[in-house]
RNA sequence: GUCCCCAUCGUCUAGAGGCCUAGGACAUCGCCCUUUCACGGCGGCAACACCGGUUCGAAUCCGGUUGGGGACGCCA
């Protein structure tokens, strides 16, 4: 049996770093088995869907490198042939009409929340006669589930779960207006499209139950099951737009790259053994639903910006310097010179171990492109005493006919420190200082290489001889 | 409240009855490398929620307690 699985989001917003796992899983399953991804929207609640939305959730999925198979299939283009199936199974008896109002649902709830029994249906049109119902009342149609019994279900993660039938209501399938619910929609395309293992977050579980009773009623064949715990986070609780940041295109615009993303995503409640930094071919031939966690997970920046730095070390440069250029043009809201973006070039193999994101990259990288006179940092401002700024007087002068490649320059600085008795550092700090308007940089020599004979001596000379520069 | 699920270092996890004095990674602390900051290397701190069983032997199996989470819509 070849295996088909989807990943079915609601286009009611971006793509969830959650539902970027599910999708994740489920792609990884496929492509282990050889078997299709499908993409599935469900967009049948007409008012909370739109375009954007399933545009976000496309990039965000391209952004991640998760192809699917085969059309995108809309839900709701459907609607129409799964309400024709509700009332076949109204004409057979598998189904019925309520006609119980809103209010009066909502009282039932309440009522049973008082007296504590568990909240549902309490099946009063299930056999009451059609004849009695009231007129100018539109029904909505219920499953008639059974009502004596259990339910099992075996999941792939969870194991066997049964719930007593006597805990689950008789579910409405098809909305008074005639479209169908979602739990109903779910289980005919599925059907339709051949699901064999239908993989999704643990927040469905309590739905597979009523999901395996329509398939049931309709004589359908029950697909395989697995519910992946949620992603938690820090605080222990269901990630949310309030807590924490749960739109994977943010992740993008925080200069995470897909591929750390992707690695950090997949050892959320999987693991292969003490294998950290995965391969996704590896990954595909790792992968096993029965490997995944049941308890959630919480979800740590501080191991995705681990994870993340280590993925930028691995990267191509030509990409940084592409994706480094990209963020600064969008802080410093203008084009980079072709004399800026050159010094990038050169710079990014020397920023690359420094940074764990792409932003941090490129805010690492401002000072290479940085309008003389630097203004340097308060702390770097400590360094350049006036002996400092005497001393880099003179160094600035003995640096006029080195050749300019970093190794000449160190040993031109070395002997300029142990002619004046001083220790390197000395001689380095403030000079750093002078270059970068920093304590913390790359090596000075490759930022001297980097940045040029002219702009070095340049900054040097500014720091040497302080002219007033700050108007505010 | 009802139902369901879960439970190993702060976090992600390894662990399928003896290999566990519980391993790795992130974070954290210290040292080394070094002109600074990183990277890298070395080392430290740090966990089987609790109580009962089963067994010669339990982190691993069973039951209970506690704690945490999820679901209870004519939303998906």
């Amino acid at each position: 049996m070849s295996v088909v699985v989807r990943f079915a989001p609601s286009p009611t917003g971006y793509l969830h770093i959650g539902g970027a796992r599910t999708a994740l899983f489920n792609w990884l399953f496929a492509r282990h088995f050889g078997g299709r991804f499908c993409l599935r929207i469900e967009d049948t609640d007409r008012v909370r869907s739109t375009e954007d939305a399933t545009r976000a959730i496309i990039d965000g999925l391209q952004w991640l490198g998760l192809d699917w198979d085969g059309e995108i299939v809309h839900q709701f283009s459907r609607a129409a042939g799964h309400a024709a199936i509700a009332r076949q199974l109204l004409e057979s008896g598998g189904a019925y009409r309520c006609y119980c109002s809103p209010e009066e649902l909502a009282a039932m709830r309440e009522r049973a929340r008082a007296e504590k029994r568990s909240v549902r249906y309490d099946g009063t049109w299930r056999d009451r006669d059609p004849a009695t119902a009231p007129t100018g009342i539109a029904p909505v149609i219920r499953l008639r589930a059974p009502q004596a019994g259990a339910t099992t279900i075996r999941d792939l993660v969870q194991g066997e779960v049964t719930v007593a039938n006597a805990e689950l209501d008789d579910l409405i399938i098809l909305r008074s207006d005639g479209t169908p619910t979602y739990n109903f929609s779910v289980v005919a395309d599925d059907h339709d499209m051949a699901i064999t293992h239908v993989i999704r977050g643990d927040d469905h579980l309590n739905n597979a139950f009523r999901q395996t009773q329509i398939y049931r009623a309709l004589g359908w064949t029950v697909p395989e099951f697995a519910h992946i715990p949620l992603i938690h986070g820090p605080d222990g609780l269901k990630m949310s737009k309030r807590r924490g940041t749960v739109a994977v295109e943010s992740y993008r615009d925080m200069g995470y790259l897909p591929e750390a993303v992707r690695n950090y995503l997949m050892r959320l409640g999987w693991s292969h053994g003490d294998d950290e930094i995965i391969s996704t071919d590896d990954a595909i031939r790792w992968f096993d639903i029965a490997d995944v966690n049941r308890g959630a997970a919480r979800f740590d920046p501080a191991k995705l910006d681990s994870v993340n730095g280590h993925y930028i070390r691995l990267a191509d440069d030509a990409r940084l310097v592409m994706l480094t250029v990209g963020e600064l043009e969008k802080t410093l809201a203008r084009p980079l010179s072709a004399v800026e973006r050159e010094r990038i070039v050169l710079a990014v193999p020397g920023l690359k171990p420094r940074a764990r994101t792409i932003v941090e990259l490129a805010e690492k990288a401002a000072f290479y492109i940085a309008a003389r006179p630097i203004d340097p940092a308060p702390d770097a401002a400590k360094l350049l005493t006036d002996e400092a700024r005497g001393r880099l007087g003179a160094l600035g002068a003995s640096l006029a006919d080195a050749e300019w490649r970093a190794a000449t320059i160190e040993a031109a600085l070395r002997d300029f420190a142990a002619g004046h008795g001083l220790k390197l550092g000395a001689v380095a700090q403030p000079l750093r200082a002078a270059l970068t308007g920093s304590t913390a940089s790359p090596g000075i020599f490759e930022v001297m290489e980097v940045l040029g004979r002219d702009e070095s001596l340049g900054r040097i000379a500014d720091a040497a001889t302080p002219t007033v520069v700050k108007t505010t």
